[in-house]
DNA sequence: AATGAATGAGGGTTCATTCAT
DNA sequence: TATGAATGAACCCTCATTCAT
């Protein structure tokens, strides 16, 4: 009566081995692309990676193509997932402005690189290349809200707001770049630490952030 | 006297020119790798933008290869540039950065393209890779030394110098993903301001640098 | 009794399943092959119009290519019956290849597709290649032996058999490629006119053939 | 003076051979296609044949596909200018329509492989594949026409245009699959007796058309 | 009994590079 | 000199076939 019955417990077995494998098949294709790019990986790099022979990748991928919209799919809705984080938060701007940055580091460094994948959008053609470029366009456009929102409420120094956030966006990116899991911090630390030292040169009260913290 | 001899005067117009149409090369061939990646460009893409065949590159360049080399050469060389600048004022710690930062940035909005590549490295191999790593690894060297002075002299905050140095270079590097030329604000403009408001978070007396500068 | 015992009647009715399976495979992969080719044609493609797993096709043939053969035997069988029937007939010549060449034309159009596997020959190797080529031979040789029989009979005009047969059987054959069930004409009402017209052209006395029977 | 200057011949023989070496290609492709079915048959199949590399064939088609069309290209090109030369004539229908199917059979033996392409239309797709198709039905609507011409000035009997057109139309599209060059008859002997024959189905007078001319 | 999973072989296509002209 | 021509290697992708379940 303990024993499940085979054809009970055979389909979630099999989905949910199906599952693992897709994941394992997107962190290592989304950390080849980052290493090598999307053109300087192959499909042959990937299977070897994984261990399966190369057109076994297409019964979990459609296409090559395919892959990297998946990727930079999940890889936004990390980033999504930061930026909505900090708009909830009822703190003033720049906090909020500094959750936001903070969870987003956090994203790069989490998922060691499913998410990593903030390069080569201009390997991706047609639809996939525009949905992709809108959803990153109105993810900058919410963290550019943020910094105004803090000029209004005197929290955050006047700037410009399209030249704050390419700054402290581009700093978290190159996260991606240098980051190795197992190092000396770990990602919640470098997150921290990080989003704390950007969201200063831009308070109205720097004292609020010090660094080291 | 007005029709120059052959012997003399042609052997240097063709260096000019030759001098010239490298430059141009370089140009095409640095925009194209930002643009598309160094896998995702091919030789046939620069010649044509060149308006030249294919084969006549190899006039300018053994290789595909060596040419992302002299690529890279060439950014680096405007990188060491900026900091060699900043290194020599004689202002404090802050100070110094702060203008190490600033050229560095409009180095990367100057040369529209020779100097934006940043990426692909790892599309490098052998000798060429290493050389290139190491020069980058001493340029970020030069960099941190500039910030653990200002923490000795008191200009900066007491702080990680390898954090804080991958988020102004992550922050500047993003310039050359977003950056073109003609836009609303000047390279100098943006280099100046994302320069105060980056090393503004590391100042110990940050009302130093305004924003909106 | 009503119950009907295992060993006795189960297998009847598995055996009948089986035939009628067999048999849509049969039309289904015929089509398919006469539409797209042999090579263009996939076992996805003819597992997917018969609603079965690709894996599932193997208990019905062996391979691809005995697919094949067998869709050439069938389409022979009905071929050599209707020469036969010709070749059975009391009449003279002309006549029995009438009637030869209406029963062909008819099969072509009868059983929508599994007949209608009149190309790709060349997709057949070794032994199978050779006996439905030697079948096809055959079947033309006894075209031709009721061509001469009819020019011996004074039935048909003295001409070259193998162009007169030729002839008519290329008329024939490119039935499959325009017929479609459902049209404005029946099969066999096609094969009526049609081998009237043609066979006209090589009577003695073509008054016997009136167009539009 | 009379010696050529190099840059004036090399022009004309490197387009003289480029000319030729399609042309080759042309026939090689056209053959093979015929013998083996679009997708039966390789670029490796059609380079060795040529005795060039696969990628070699990329100077002279831009794909497959391509080149697929280009051959049934020639081939309309070859039928629509017989069912010209019919139509041309002063003469009757039903000598009309003889002039043009013999025409027509002739130029498919004619270049041995480059107008043979009368199978695998299905192979083509979008915009290829509807160009194509719309010249065959143009083609085969210009044979109707002929026909009930013929049938409108009483020199052939009253018929189906569609059947009678399908008739003679497949007997010929049939001799690309027995005819071989070198053999007893010549291309246009064949085509002048089969051209006979089959019309002579049609007249309302036979005896107009005597079969061994 | 029937299918999801997996793969070796091969096909179409691109590309960096060389060479003859 | 500068280019058309050619190619080996590699890449993405498909497919007939097998096997474990």
């Amino acid at each position: 009566m303990a024993i499940p019955k085979k054809g009970n417990t055979a389909f979630p077995d099999r989905a949910a081995q199906r599952e693992l494998k897709l994941e394992a098949l997107h962190e290592c294709a989304a950390s080849a692309f980052n290493e090598r790019g999307f053109h300087g990986t192959s499909l042959d790099d990937i299977a070897a990676a994984l261990g399966i022979s190369k057109p076994a990748l297409y019964r979990y991928v459609p296409n090559k193509q395919a892959l990297l919209y998946r990727l930079h799919g999940i890889s936004l809705d990390a980033a999504e997932a930061a930026v909505t984080e900090g708009e909830a938060s009822p703190a003033d701007g720049i906090e909020r402005l500094r959750i936001a940055l903070c969870q987003y580091i956090r994203s790069l460094t989490a998922s060691s690189s499913a998410c990593l994948v903030l390069m080569e959008e201009g390997a991706m053609t047609g639809a996939a290349a525009a949905d992709i470029l809108a959803r990153r366009r109105a993810f900058e456009a919410r963290f550019r809200k943020l910094v105004s929102d803090g000029i209004a409420d005197g929290s955050i120094t006047p700037c410009d707001p399209k030249l704050a956030v390419f700054s402290v966006l581009g700093a978290g990116n190159w996260v991606s770049r240098w980051y190795r899991p197992g190092g000396a911090r770990s990602g919640g630390d470098i997150a921290r630490a990080m989003s704390q030292q950007l969201v200063r040169g831009l308070a109205v009260d720097p004292s609020r952030y010090r660094l080291e913290g």
